[in-house]
This record gives C-alpha cells, sequence and structure tokens, in this order.
DNA sequence: TAATTTTCATAGGCTAAGGCTATCTAAACT
DNA sequence: AGTTTAGATAGCCTTAGCCTATGAAAATTA
C-alpha cells in the first residue's frame, strides 16, 4: 500500500493538535476518519506513530519524524502546485462570468477570493450582471461561464443545477405576520406580491407565482420597475407588498425586512451554464471552484 | 480539488514516455485512466500541462515544471517513508512467520524480497515450515502469521482466503496421457495417488481424496513416508503414480513431471491466520502484503 | 484524397478509499 | 464507584481511481 498526502495530511493535524478530536475539527472532519486515516498510514508504512496506551495522543518517535518530514511534504506539495501554475500558458488568461444581480451579490465574492487564494491560474476579469439574458450572453461569446436561476437550454451549451435553496417569504418586521414561525401564504390575505417585470425572465417568474397560486394565494401583482437590477428588496421595504426569496439572501435582507420560511416548503435552484466543447483547464477548474463554493452554502 | 500523488506520479510517467499509452504499460495500467487521471490532475492545478493539438504528449512550459518538480516531489515522498521507518519503535522488530512447505517455497521468497525493498520497518525472522501444526505454532506464540491449506479455525484467531488456485494433475511425462489437454480422472485407472500421511492434515487430504471420487475415481493411495516434507513431488519422479497440485506449483514441478488441468476443474484455497488483537502496524503491513504478493500470482 | 493506422478521449460500470453517524471501551477525573 | 472524556469500532454511503469498449482525430499509406 502506499501513502497518501492526505494521509500524511490527516497526521500532521494530529501532531500538532496533540489530540484526535481537535484534528477532526481543525480539518472540518469526523473523528473517525481522523482514526481510520491514521492507522491506515500506519500500516502504510508499517511503523507505530502514535503511543496508544494512554488517551492522549502522544508520538512516537517515528511519529516525531513522521510529523517533521509529512509538514516538508505538504509544503513542498503546495510549493509545486503554486510553482506550476505560474507557468499558465494559455492565450486566455481570463474567466468572463454573466451572472443575474442576486448571484452576483452573494456567490461571487467568495468565488474571487477564493479563485486568487488557490487558482493562480485563473484570473477573473469580466463580471457582467445581467438579469434575463445570461444564456445569451455566452451565446455571443461575451462570456465563459454563466450563473443565474432558469437559463435557456441550448445546444451545445452544459447546463446543470449547483445548488437548490430554500424559498422564504420576505416581509416588513412591522407586518403583523413577522414574527410567525412559519407561514401559510393565504394568511397574507391581499397583501401584493412584488416582482420584476415578466419578459426579464419569464420562467423564473412564472415560478414564483405558481408557488403562490398552488399553495392556495393569487396575489395582487406589484412590479418593480425595469432595469433597477438588484435593489427588488430594498423597494420592498418601501412599499406594502412581500416577496419570496432564497434563503442564502437571509443575511443581506435591509434592516426592516424579515425572512420566513413556506409552511409548505418550495424550492429554487442556481445553475451554471457554459460551452460544452470548453473544456480549458483553467475554466474547469473554476467551475469546481464555483460549485464548491455554491454547495458550502 | 487537491492534487494527488498518483496523480502526479501517472504525470511524471507520461512525462517521461512522451506518450499515453506507454506510460500506461510501465505503470501497468490501463491507458484511460492515464487520461483520466492526467485530465484530473490539469483541473485541479488550472493549468494545461500537455499540448493536445498533435498526437504526440507534447508538454506545455508549465507541463515541463510540473515533471520536474513532480519527479522532485515523489522522490520526497519516498525519502519520507523510508526515514520515518528507520524509527520503527516496537520492541518486536521481527515478524515470525509459520508455513506448510509448498507455500515456503512459493510465496515466501517474493514476500520477503518485497518486505526487504518497501518495509524497512518489518524484518521476517524466523521461518517455521510444518505441515500439519500452523495454527498449533499461532496458538504456542511461536509465530504471529501462519499460511496453509485447510488451517483449523480457533477462537481468538482470524483467518482468511488470501488466493484460490486451480488443481492440476501431476504425472510422468512418460505416461500415455501426459499430452493431454485436460484429463477426466477415470482416465487415470488404477494409477495410485500420492499422498501424505492423513494425520499431517486431515482436511486437506480428505479434500483432494473427494476430489477424485466426486469425479469417479476412487484411487489407490501411496502413502509418502512421513516428514519427507516438499518432496512429495520428488518421490512422484520415482514412482508410477500420480498427484494433485496448485497452479502455483507449475514453474516448480521436476523436469520429468508434467501438470495437466482437470476436465471438471477444482480450486485450492490458501489461508492465512493471525491472532485477532494483533494490530501492530509492522504486522498488520506485513499481512497487507503477503494478500498482495498471493494475489498476485 | 481516401483508407488505414495510431493515439488519445469519452462512456459506462465496478471496487475500495475516504467520508459519515451511532455506539462501545477504556482512561481519567470527580 | 460513577461520570466524563477520548479514541476505536461497526456499518453505511459517495466518489476517486480503476477497468473495458468504443469514438474521433491526426498521421500515414494506398
Amino acid at each position: 500500500m502506499k501513502i497518501t498526502l492526505r494521509q500524511v495530511e490527516i497526521f500532521v493535524a494530529v501532531a500538532d493538535a496533540g489530540h484526535f478530536g481537535r484534528a477532526a475539527e481543525a480539518l472540518e472532519i469526523s473523528q473517525p476518519t481522523v482514526s481510520q486515516e491514521v492507522s491506515r498510514l500506519e500500516r502504510a508504512l508499517g511503523v507505530a506513530l502514535l503511543d496508544r496506551s494512554g488517551r492522549s495522543a502522544k508520538l512516537t518517535q517515528a511519529g516525531e519524524a513522521m510529523a517533521t518530514e509529512g509538514r516538508q511534504l505538504l509544503t513542498h506539495a503546495n510549493q509545486v502546485v503554486r510553482e506550476v501554475q505560474l507557468y499558465e500558458p494559455s492565450r486566455i488568461r481570463t474567466a468572463r462570468i454573466v451572472a443575474s444581480p442576486s448571484v452576483v451579490n452573494r456567490l461571487l465574492p467568495a468565488v474571487i477570493s477564493r479563485a486568487e487564494q488557490s487558482l493562480s491560474s485563473v484570473r477573473i476579469e469580466d463580471v457582467l450582471v445581467d438579469t434575463g439574458g445570461v444564456t445569451a450572453r455566452l451565446v455571443s461569446e461575451h462570456a465563459d461561464i454563466g450563473l443565474g436561476r432558469f437559463l435557456d437550454a441550448t445546444e451545445g451549451y452544459e447546463s446543470e443545477v449547483i445548488v437548490r435553496e430554500q424559498v422564504f417569504v420576505a416581509i416588513s418586521r412591522k407586518h403583523p405576520l413577522a414574527n410567525a414561525a412559519h407561514l401559510e401564504l393565504p394568511e397574507l390575505g391581499d397583501l401584493p406580491l412584488l416582482l420584476w417585470p415578466r419578459e426579464q425572465n419569464p420562467a423564473y417568474f412564472d415560478y414564483l407565482l405558481e408557488i403562490c397560486t398552488s399553495r392556495g394565494l393569487s396575489p395582487l401583482l406589484l412590479v418593480s420597475p425595469p432595469r433597477i437590477v438588484g435593489s427588488r428588496l430594498y423597494l420592498l421595504s418601501e412599499s406594502r407588498a412581500f416577496s419570496l426569496v432564497s434563503a442564502a439572501l437571509i443575511g443581506h435582507l435591509p434592516e426592516d425586512l424579515i425572512a420566513i420560511p413556506l409552511a409548505q416548503p418550495a424550492t429554487l435552484a442556481l445553475e451554471m451554464q457554459w460551452r460544452s466543447s470548453d473544456n480549458r483547464p483553467q475554466l474547469t477548474a473554476l467551475r469546481d471552484l464555483i460549485r464548491e463554493v455554491a454547495s458550502a452554502g
């Protein structure tokens, strides 16, 4: 059997923490996994690294050696990665992203910062913001990766749901129902639903409306002026109305709004889209990173 | 995503060979696996390592860097393993093996040489040879690992089949049937079956006999003198008789004998046994190695 | 330039490494 | 002795790393 960088990483964490449980926390994995992988490393080496007689993680002499050497090996590995990324040879060093406004606000900051940390070979150059025309921007070659809801399936383009989020009702804190644990939509009575003009993204528009009607509410509609991108919620603060928002937006609500779960839950999918033929490693890696960030919540 | 030592190893092989297919051969894996793992490495790095425009594996600048750095990283990793194995702390540096004669001859040489190469933490000290009493030697603490056929299941001891081999008829090259592609046992007529004294390993003895009777041959028995361990086959050269042997022995037959497959195939299991409580990494590692050698044929 | 060969990529399936939760055992502290 | 704490064990799930079979494209030959 052979040793793995992962096993070394885990063992080093244990050596650092002097403790399996704390090592597990530090690595954000479970304690049994740490136990298991340390044992695997020991049997791959054929050497006892820890003295299990007590209940603390005391290193044997070999363990000390492994910790020291292991740290160096991990550093070396990271060094190699950074080194190689400097030689990025492709003419296209930069990735261009189109995204709908809400996505831009919440997902992209994390993506950009993580990309700077660990993907020195990719630079995110343009970020286009477009509510309806995400797919169109891909097709017209203005962007390499599209992010949004209810994107158009198009020949030659892959699209994939990267996360599904719970739908919440956004409403003024002053509303009588503001403190409810969850909400049956009909309780809202004739409070109007704030939406953007349908043409901007008809499928999305219809889906939110469908959520209401299928739960027994045929709401009045309050349509926001076109082109007031990203500010639907601020408009909501001003008006007596409610809206439906995804879980990820909860942290970004204006002060005077509150998000309440639906009694009958519904979800909203966030999709990523790209040219099928585009398998440049820089972009594949960036797509991987976006998936990771999205599913980390 | 993170890079793996294995991915680096595979990429380095490609760089060395200048060719996916030949790299696959060198690593003894399939070509698609090489393709796949190289792509994975590229996307983990976010960098193109190879120029795929032609049909040869031309390295990009980043690829050159990865090859050089990668070779160093692999060397470093091996170095770490050797380094750590020097500090083997356990008092029991040595493993003691009991095995039946045929196993000693064919399996152990490979095990010992592989252990010296890659398990510097383990030294195989005693090799006891005992036809019948393998389990007894474990129980009496004379050995740590037992290898043989039809071992006795005993409380507190694990045992495990490590390989199943085809059974062949061993017979003189001068026998009229010596050139048959395969053999119905009754064709042997009243040629006697050479076996050791039943007491040495009754279950094994009975099993071989059962193979004959279930195929319609109730052979005469020629019983070898006790304690002539490992020489059943040489005895066979001298006498007009046949015997049943496992596939692994074919290469080790005396010149004047030949091995013929059975028309109705049968198999023979080789087992490994050890104290359940014995999980010293040195021995766990050695058991892993034995499994590997056994299944590699 | 059309056919053939060579070489890498893609598709789909299997196995085991690496992850999880739940639970057990044993050391250490009242 | 009883309780708490830490690590090991058991049983399950998901996906990396492997396979075979097949496809597509570059290079070679007819």
